[in-house]
DNA sequence: CCGCATCCGCGTTGATACTG
DNA sequence: CAGTATCAACGCGGATGCGG
């Protein structure tokens, strides 16, 4: 029996049957802002069968969207990352998650959060326009989790972990403090000024930062 | 039990689970076309029961990216179309569309054909430095069905049926030579010269056509 | 314990028949 | 023509097992 496909000549049928498929595209998403383990990923990706995160796999891997890797020692261990096909793919999904991200329901308290998560979807929403003549880097902690953000003349790149530099700005916060501004609730101001939200670095650093990361914010307004 | 949903505060998990299910996101193209009646989008739809896509509509209604509405008499056929927030979608989906034209495989002769696939897919890869200063319309007929191209200098349109206008350009092509073309496989001149091509209108109108459409053919050069 | 493979129960999908 | 009804087949979620 074929495989479920659409079999018809068109860009978006032939994208959907290849990565079409439930979660694949989240994978994705997870391995865009830097290499993961398979346990890593599997905890990533909750309610998702641990047989069919190693199937996808398989698969990103066989349609060359994904490759193994071995750390260098003293690691040793394997990871899984996105190929330069991979990360095209990635960069397409970017005006679908901004779309999304549009509809998202900020209230509802029932939905996981994920500092990696909402960063990436302040990614998709990002301007160049507002980032122009801007180089540096931004540091979150949220949760225990440490994701950087670099800014460089028109371009930005969120990756997980510490920024490997000293960043213009380091924000400390919570996920409902985080939510709250990515929604246009709350400003960054008043962030730092509530309970939740301390910063290290000068004011000039979070105004620039929330005119570069605020994309999302207007989307919403804009979409309702 | 929950309807199958990702529950994560990300804009692309939300988009899936709007918009993520199998044949949801090729209605709406088939739709980014024009409004179309129940039977047509079944027609166009090869190998989706009619059950799941009156389930489909109804969902997409629900969630607002589509809408209900009856031709003015004497027509006086109800259609579905796409709203704003669906055509803002639609539009989202256009990077991966070029994503999935760079994948296919051209020689695949079991594939189903439409034009409007094609051209929907040309759309995709538009680049609109090529149509700064152009304005004019071209008109293809391929397997009896009529598509119309209308550029607008930097913009471009694909709206199926023939052109309101007389158009610059009128292209009566087969499948094979409208995908040797779209593939690079074949110039415009080739197709015109061979016998499965034949145009009305100036040889520069084909020459901008080509120029404007033609970065389907570029990607997949880039991709590979 | 990590990285996967296997099995089972159920929801979703594919194909066709049916109805106003 | 525009859907609804029905049922078999498949995909997915959850748990469990197995080798390194």
């Amino acid at each position: 029996v074929a495989k479920r496909t659409y079999g018809q000549f068109c860009g978006l049928a032939r994208a959907l049957e290849l990565v079409g498929e439930r979660w694949t595209l989240l994978i994705v998403r997870d391995l865009s802002l830097g290499p993961q383990r398979y346990g890593d990923l599997a905890g990533h990706l909750p309610g998702m069968a641990s047989g069919l995160l190693a199937t996808r796999l398989k698969h990103l891997e066989a349609i060359g969207v994904v490759r193994r890797a071995v750390l260098p020692p003293p690691a040793n261990v394997g990871v899984y990352e996105l190929t330069d096909e991979g990360r095209a793919l990635a960069e397409a999904t970017m005006p679908l998650t901004r779309w999304g991200a549009a509809h998202l329901e900020p209230e509802r308290g029932d939905l996981l959060f994920r500092a990696d998560w909402l960063l990436s979807t302040f990614r998709a929403a990002f301007d160049p326009e507002a980032a122009v003549g801007v180089s540096e880097t931004y540091e979150f902690h949220v949760d225990g989790e440490v994701v950087h953000v670099r800014v460089d003349d028109g371009g930005l790149d969120v990756v997980r972990g510490p920024s490997p530099v000293r960043p213009a700005l380091v924000v400390r916060t919570t996920p409902d403090d985080l939510v709250a501004v990515g929604t246009g609730r709350m400003t960054p101001d008043d962030a730092v000024a509530g309970p939740g939200t301390e910063i290290e670095g000068d004011a000039d650093a979070l105004a620039r930062c929330a005119r570069i990361l605020g994309g999302f914010a207007r989307d919403r307004a804009a979409a309702g």
